[in-house]
DNA sequence: CCTACCGATCGGTAGG
DNA sequence: CCTACCGATCGGTAGG
């Protein structure tokens, strides 16, 4: 469980491994990163790890399911605060922009989920499905409550709507720099891509 | 250069070296791989590769550039067979299923470039840059034309739609599978859309 | 393209 | 959390 914790000092460390590991996994791959270059930079020595994770596989199992825990959770906490008379469509709205935020801040974990995800052994990317489906199944709600609403297209597959929707979000983490837009006026941009589309009226 | 030949025997071993490196990296990732894997594939033994390519990073080089070029030169072809009376609506069609299609049947290569390319050495990913940046001009010259022909909307940046589009569209080399729908129909799904968004008129 | 091998590095462990 | 170390595997080379 990503949850569990013994002592505070032993926890916070634990954070520091997974810290280290996910940013290292974001930028080398998984087997490109060994447990003495996650230990190093963490200021300690390989064997040290071991205290605290089993094998570089749970070091793994751990920052994937972080991956997309987190954004999950930042999803949820952002739902739950809307008003309840918001709009499917500004749900969807809010829901584009947390994603995005979720992407650039807990960056590492995420783009080592899904950039890394499919080189894990089965049953390492099993211990991710759980979290994975849940999330896949808010968005789901997201859209079908549009289609409710009578928001939307009626011969549109939302399946396809949804893999097309995150592909290009997610695809933001392969070259989003901060300057011309924010994170907000891309997630606008997006949304109004997928409503209203661009061609000329 | 990915096209230089010595004898075609020996051509034909550096394309087997390459077909099996391209599915191991997709599969395992680079780090993953190591050339005794490539060489079993390919049934000889590791120091045999040595005669083929002077280095793993040369392998992973090849790989890396054949995965754009190969789309490139699909959606080039594509491009010059159309009719000349071809609208730019009916290019940027063809470019989303050439594009597509090329996802699949070049699948091993192109996947390998997408999921890889960020932990080469960067002297090594130097060497997909121009193909790349080739392409992507191609890209853009779709969008201008179907801009500069009164079919979009003038609020659009096209470099976003360009990301967000080729986002959306690699996204299915994670999802899809033989069955529901062929690759032909999702391209028309992709373009409907990108260009006319899901929202009820 | 193979055999045989190199030094370096890997994931992981024992004992403290 | 460190020291010291294990057997296995790594990328690469010499010589044929």
């Amino acid at each position: 469980m990503a949850t569990v914790k013994k002592t505070d000092a032993a926890s916070a460390t634990r954070l520091r491994i997974l810290d280290a590991a996910a940013r290292l996994f974001r930028e080398r791959g998984y087997g490109g990163t060994s447990q003495r270059d996650i230990a190093a930079a963490c200021g300690m020595q390989a064997g040290s790890l071991y205290y605290h994770f089993a094998s570089k596989e749970d070091v793994l199992a751990e920052v994937l399911e972080l991956g997309i825990e987190r954004p999950m959770e930042a999803l949820k906490a952002a739902l739950d605060e809307l008003d309840e008379s918001a709009s499917p469509k500004e749900r969807l709205h809010v829901a584009v922009r947390t994603h995005l935020h979720a992407l650039f801040t807990q960056g590492d974990y995420t783009s080592a989920h899904f950039r890394i995800m499919h080189v894990a052994p089965m049953e390492v990317q099993s211990r991710s499905v759980a979290v994975r489906d849940e999330y896949e199944t808010m968005w789901m709600t997201l859209l079908k409550d549009l289609k409710k609403a009578g928001e939307l297209r009626g011969d549109v597959d939302l399946r396809i709507v949804r893999l097309f929707l995150i592909g290009g979000v997610n695809m933001t983490l392969d070259w989003y720099r901060e300057g011309e837009y924010t994170l907000d006026q891309l997630a606008d941009q997006y949304v109004d891509f997928m409503m209203n589309g661009i061609a000329a009226n």
